[in-house]
DNA sequence: CCATGTGAATGTTTTCACAGCT
DNA sequence: AGCTGTGAAAACATTCACATGG
């Protein structure tokens, strides 16, 4: 829709189906598609081999239409008159994700917080692999979790570099959280998932996520009767 | 702008500012608040007095017009020429947040993570108290947190009722999350914290927000390089 | 006949731009 | 002179509704 960096060479002679070659994709969708996977895995479970826009909208809780419209960025998913394999939806939807292959994490932060990051089941199931931790307490240092030694906060970069990791996950106090994520940066990762309360900057490119159970918290309270 | 409940009694011959009565506030602009408050104790905490949007607008990394607009649904704090007062503006919005005082809340399942947010310093500030916590495990059951003894898993309906409890946090995992969220409506609940990878299914008025890191994750590797 | 995929319509959110107050 | 608060415009997102195809 914006005008994209360059609308040059259209070399392609047909296009097939997309109206538009690279035309981006809006990031809601993209966060919405981690669901669509994890629903359509759980269904999978429980033995169903397809759905409907109709049925998977209403274990979701969003609508049919925006279902299809989000899958429509991608390709065409379904049959008409049968709805979609959920199977191959979901290996898909994977695949555009890139959740088909391990990502090495940096987790910077060995408190409560990280500790649960790294022990709590199911948060980091496939795809994930928590491959450096750091922290600035030496009482942390130097423990060794699942073949991963705790490091000095000073050795992030440096570590990250060696590993090649791109993603990382702050999970330290606020005071720290900026300083820790542009070392982060240094090192190379290009995106953060950030639970301290802190608006982190970062440089055009690096993807940042929050995760702010307090906020969240705080803007609930609005709703609720005096 | 959808047509509200009621549009009774409009008993007010002089609507001062507002233009129409209980115009319905975005929940996107809610969201935010916390934000604000958050950024403006921080300020505060530098020594600064005041701030202009377009500095604030600075620090969060949004536009300026869209914190005056945000602030604008509630009332006009600023002074022209000047900016925000910021003791004055956290405390108001602290106010709308109804932040001025403290809310008990349940929390359901005390493993890994469970442990992390009691424990975990700033997640719990002021405004929330961990009034009562639960678990399925005959290991938990009995512990004593902070005052706070342990309860099974059945006794949830029961003690949130007792206690009057209106908020609760789901930290079980997703398999019984469905269920644990049932019994804390059941006894009152009207705003859930849901930290399990599963889509609620509350009743209208009840209030969810999700906490999802590992869709967060799942997200972000779209955006990395291959 | 059922359900997708998608133009067009509608609804929501953000941004522009400036009148007006201090 | 500086900055708010807000109509109006623009951008963005969702939903409608239906032609199309198995």
């Amino acid at each position: 829709m914006t005008a994209t960096l360059e609308t040059s060479h259209n070399d392609r002679e047909f296009t097939p189906a997309r109206t538009a070659i690279d035309e981006p994709i809006p990031d809601i969708v993209i966060r919405r598609l981690p669901i669509y996977v994890r629903t359509l895995r759980s269904l999978q479970m429980q033995g169903m081999g397809s759905v409907s826009s109709d049925e998977l909208a209403g274990h979701i809780g969003v609508t049919a239409a925006q279902i299809r419209r989000d899958l429509s960025y991608f390709g065409r998913f379904g049959k008409q008159g049968k709805g979609y394999d959920i199977e191959h939806l979901a290996e898909e939807i994977g695949r555009i994700l890139k959740l088909d292959r391990q990502w090495d994490v940096a987790l910077a932060g060995f408190g409560n917080l990280g500790r649960a990051i790294v022990h709590h089941q199911g948060l980091m199931p496939t795809s994930f692999r928590i491959a450096a931790i750091f922290d600035r307490s030496p009482l942390a240092i130097g423990e060794l979790v699942d073949g991963v030694s705790v490091r000095g906060d000073f050795e992030i970069e440096a570590e990250i570099i060696r590993l090649g990791i791109k993603m990382g996950i702050i999970a330290v106090p606020a005071e720290v959280a900026q300083e820790v994520a542009e070392q982060m940066v240094a090192g190379g990762v290009e995106a953060l998932l950030n639970y301290a309360p802190v608006v982190l900057k970062v440089p055009p490119g690096v993807i940042v996520r929050e995760v702010d159970p307090l906020g969240a918290m705080q803007s609930m309270t609005y709703y609720l009767p005096d």
